[in-house]
Parts: structure tokens; sequence; C-alpha cells
DNA sequence: CGTCCCCTACGAAGATTGTCGTTGACACGG
DNA sequence: CCGTGTCAACGACAATCTTCGTAGGGGACG
């Protein structure tokens, strides 16, 4: 007892896999798309029913959407890329980083260079983050 | 033609799942552990045999070792969570913030509190990422 | 010596992902 | 009216993840 696995009625998102991200990450970019469109973007080389298959139940757990587009279906993002973002992100920060923001921004920085222009907005970041509380 | 996919053999790391990186993060806080050690860490109510699958699964990976202690194994990480930390985060940095550290950071400071010590801090990692790049 | 535990190993079962092939609907050009 | 091309739906299939059940080895102890 105590269940409740039941799965996709459940709201709560989960996560995406590999696949699912590629196909997601098309939609923030281009705001939506036709099959042909995502298939389009993905460069990969991957069947026309394959992208479908993948939208298909994308949209069974929710995170997209579609309307008719004359023949076509067009997709569009259910979930914003914030949302997920912001889980994909406290995942990683409490079961990788013991729950420290600063060593993820650590190993972030560590992973690559950024200019002077980007570290000046990334401390604006941090500035703006000061000053809220106080509205 | 074109296959190639492989799998395992390469040493192509390819990221945790949602299991994999609760066990991962159990030896990552600790350093180590052996399966009833792991298996209490975890909190929920999984099974044993379930644990050692899953530590063994991780071993075939490459991602733990073990050695003999009593009649018990002991298992520890290979992999750094640092290693791995990275690689979860280029992912999402490219796939949901389209490259853009500075939207990532938005993110996280939006979902979440920060004391003004923790602000602190990383904008001392930030500083010292500046230091850089000019060695 | 026999019985209990504790521990690992093996493998099965169900769920999910990721890949398509095939089919059938439908519109458009000749 | 017929052929051709575009598109969604269905179902098959292999791979992986996740969960355990069951078996077997080896001390400990009465």
């Amino acid at each position: 007892m105590s269940g409740e696995q039941g799965g996709q009625r459940g709201r709560e998102p989960k996560g995406f896999t590999d696949r699912e991200l590629d196909i997601m990450s098309v939609l923030w970019r281009q705001g939506s798309g036709t099959v042909a469109e995502v298939r389009g973007a993905l460069g990969e080389d991957v069947g026309y029913t394959t992208v479908l298959k993948m939208l298909q139940i994308l949209e069974e757990k929710g995170a997209v959407g579609h309307e008719q587009e004359g023949r076509a279906y067009r997709y569009f993002p259910l979930v914003e890329s914030e949302r997920a973002g912001g889980r994909a992100l406290s995942r990683i920060v409490n079961k990788i980083f013991h729950g420290s923001a600063e060593m993820l921004l650590a190993t972030l920085v560590d992973g690559r260079e950024f200019t002077d222009e980007e570290l000046r907005r990334m401390r604006a970041v941090l500035d703006r983050a000061e000053g809220r509380g106080e509205e």
C-alpha cells in the first residue's frame, strides 16, 4: 500500500531523458514546431516517426501540446524552460553538490572560459538577488 | 552503416539516472559505504538486493569500485562528484539555457533564498574566475 | 554438528526509452 | 479519376532501468 507510483497523472514532472531534452530544447528555442521542423532542427539523422513518437510521449506526459496547422500538427512546449531548468538544477545541487550553490558555481566556472562581460552580468544577477527580499 | 553506437565499451560516461544518482550521492557524501550503509542512508524503503544490484551496475560502468571488508564489500566512488556535476551542468546550460551561464545562475538564485554570506562567497568564486585566463 | 543470519550472485519481470516499418487518411497536380 | 507526396497513428522491437526473489557460501553459536 502507500503506493502512488501511479504515473503520469501525478503532476510530478520527474525530468527529461536525453532525447526528450533534445526535442524540448528545439521547441524552447524556436517557440514551436511541426514534426518536420523539429526533425530538421535536430541536425542528427533521426527518423520522422521517431521524432513524432517522442513528441507524442512528451505530450502524454504533459510537457508539450499541439494544435492543427493545415494538415500537420504544430507542437509547442507546455512546461517552461525555466521550470525545467530549476528542477534540474535543484536536483544537481542537492544530489551532487550537497546543497551548496557555491560549489555548483565553482564547478560551472571551472569548466569554461568566461569573458569579463559575462562575469559582470553574473555578478549583477547576484546583486539583484541581494536586493530582493525587501521590495 | 553509420552505426557505432557500440555502447559501454566506450569510456563515455553519459550521466546517471535518478536512482543511480541517489546511490552516488550517498557515496560522495559518506566517502564510501557497504550495501547496508548505503541502503540505510537512502532513507526510502528499498530492498537490500536492489541496492546491491544498483551498485553492481554502477561498478560495471566504472562509476564505483569495491574492496572486501570483513565478509562484506565496501563500495567507493571512482568518478568524482565535480566531474559528474560538470557534465550535468554543461548539459543543462546547453540544452535548457541556450548556453547562457547567466540565465542558469539567474534561475538558480530565483529558486532559493541565499544568505549574504553565501552571496559573498559566490561573488568570490566569480572574482577568482576573472583572475584566471591571463596567467 | 546443525541452524541462523548476513552477504553476494544470478536472473526474471515490469516499465520506460528510443528506433522505426507499415498503414491509412487526405490533398493536389495532371 | 489516379498517382504521388505529406502526415499522424499503431504496433513491434531492442535496450536499459529498477525492482526483487531465490539460491548459495560461510561464520557464529548453541
